[in-house]
Formats: structure tokens, sequence, C-alpha cells
DNA sequence: TATTGTTATACTCTATAACTATA
DNA sequence: TATAGTTATAGAGTATAACAATA
């Protein structure tokens, strides 16, 4: 089979095109896609996340998420709130602005996927999104012993 | 619908698997996987690829191959010949040994890759290409105008 | 004037290691 | 001793701009 037709290239060649196109619908609200998936799932939070939960989610090493954390943190989007059941762990919650940002934002962002996703019926995108999650295995993910 | 169902965080996170595990496999042989795609694309040439034919199918920057080239070249897996068309042409094409890392890279990573998609059935893969191949655009893309 | 390859630069992303404060 | 967050650092990937040689 042709390297062109190797699924690995072609998910990498895809993932580009959606970060790219992502990207750029994020950058009038001053977001790039992994501050805006750090905003979103507190957004969706009740009380907040810890940031070591963000990580595993997001499949980054803690240390990335700090300066995540950091970048909304300092545009006024999120607050760091101390866990009443934990002083090592620090919840991450949106602002009353963060929640608005990521509301235009997801707007934005969601449309700009859609146009790029275009060429896809809403079956073959829920095929799609199926086969991914599995593939993205967000389960517990086991690995060579350590 | 809940962030984690998100297409693009999907794509990116099964990307990341891919790449992952797919530079892993390589390791041994030296290369990763940007060096390891050019390599396999010029292994297909009959008499060599352009470096603009090489970043137009890889979606690189020109500037971004001639690093990966140069890397392959100093390892002498691949040459530039001038094109006798072309003077500004440089073709790339493999030497020997560049085919015999190709072919023990290339059979290592594809164990590689088919254990990370074992979660999926030789239909669902064949799926997943299809689905790739039309989000990744490999045709010519059309742009806003210029 | 346009194209091929190249150099240079800056920023983002990825991957580790080590440290602190708590548990 | 183990975990949550943090700091630091290095390497890889991405994005542009500008230049020389050639068409």
């Amino acid at each position: 089979m042709p390297f062109v037709d190797n699924i690995g290239f072609l998910m990498s060649r895809a993932s580009g095109q959606l970060v790219r196109a992502t990207n750029a619908a994020l950058a009038d609200d001053g977001l790039r896609v992994r501050q805006y998936s750090v905003l979103s799932l507190v957004c969706e939070s009740a009380d907040g996340e810890s940031q070591r939960d963000l990580a595993e989610v997001l499949g980054l090493d803690p240390s990335q998420v700090v300066a995540l954390v950091d970048d909304l943190d300092r545009a006024g989007l999120v607050e760091r709130r101390p866990s009443p059941a934990d002083r090592r762990t620090k919840l991450v919650v949106p602002t009353e602005r963060g929640r608005a940002v990521r509301d235009r934002a997801g707007e934005r962002a969601d449309a700009r996927l859609a146009e790029t996703l275009g060429a896809l019926t809403e079956d073959e995108q829920a095929t799609l999104r199926a086969l991914l999650a599995r593939v993205a295995d967000l389960g517990v993910a086991p690995r060579v012993a350590p």
C-alpha cells in the first residue's frame, strides 16, 4: 500500500488541518486550541477540575497544564481555587468572563470545524468520531510494565 | 455535546498516540516519523522526487523539507541529484542503504501501527482510512483568494 | 516576473527531570 | 512514601520572511 494511504500519515495530516482551522477561528478571542480545551473542560465541570484531572483527560503532562492555566488566568478567564478536600489540589474554575468567551469562541470554532469537515455527512462524522474515540483510548491506557 | 466528543480533540489525541507509537518503532533505525515519511516517498518514486513535490504531498513548507532531507542525507539514506530537466530542481533519491533501512523500519512501524489500531477490525480501519483521506484533503486545496 | 531550494528566526508543542508542599 | 502542582530545560514541530540561482 502506498505511503500516502498510511493511516498514521493521513491522521497526522487531517489533525493538522483541523488544528490550524480551529486556531484560526479562535484567534479573535485570543485563544489557541489547547487553552480553549482547558477552558471548555472547566466550563463543563460543576465544581472545577484539578490540574491533574485536566492533564489526564487532555493527554498532557501536568507541567504543560500549568502553563495553559497560567495563560487563561492571566487573561482573566479562569481562577485557581484551593480544594476544600486536599490542600495540595487546586481547582480550576472559569470566571464569568471565561464562560462568555468560551461560548462565543465555541460557536466560532464549531462553525469552522463543521466547515472543515464539510466533505463528510453527519453520519460519516459520527462514524469518524466513534472510530477516533476508540483509537484515542481515553480510558486508562495499559502500558508496558514500568 | 461534551468537549471530549469533539472530533478535533479526538483526532489530535489519536494522532498523537499514533505518532508516538511510530516514533518508538522507528527509534532503533535512527528515524523519526517525518524523516521516515520522506524516505518512504522517495523509495516509491521511479526517478526521485523534487523537494517541492515532497512538501506538497506531506503538507509541509518547503523549508521544512530541506531539514528533513539534510538529516537523511547526513545519515547516508538519500542523495540529492540534479534534475536533467530543470537546474533549479534537485531530485531526492534513496541510496541502496536507504532502501534497506526503509524496508526494515517499515515493517517495524507497520507492526506497531497495527498494534495501536488493534481495537479496530480491518473493515473499520479501511473506513477510517477513507474518511481521513477526505478530511486530509490531499488533492489541490482551494483556498481563499490570495 | 515566478519558482526551487535555502537560511534565518521566532514561537509552539513535546518530553523529562527535579523541586515544594502536602498527604 | 506517594501525590499535586511547579519550575526549568532541551528538542521537535510550525509558521514566516527573505535571499540566490534559475526559469
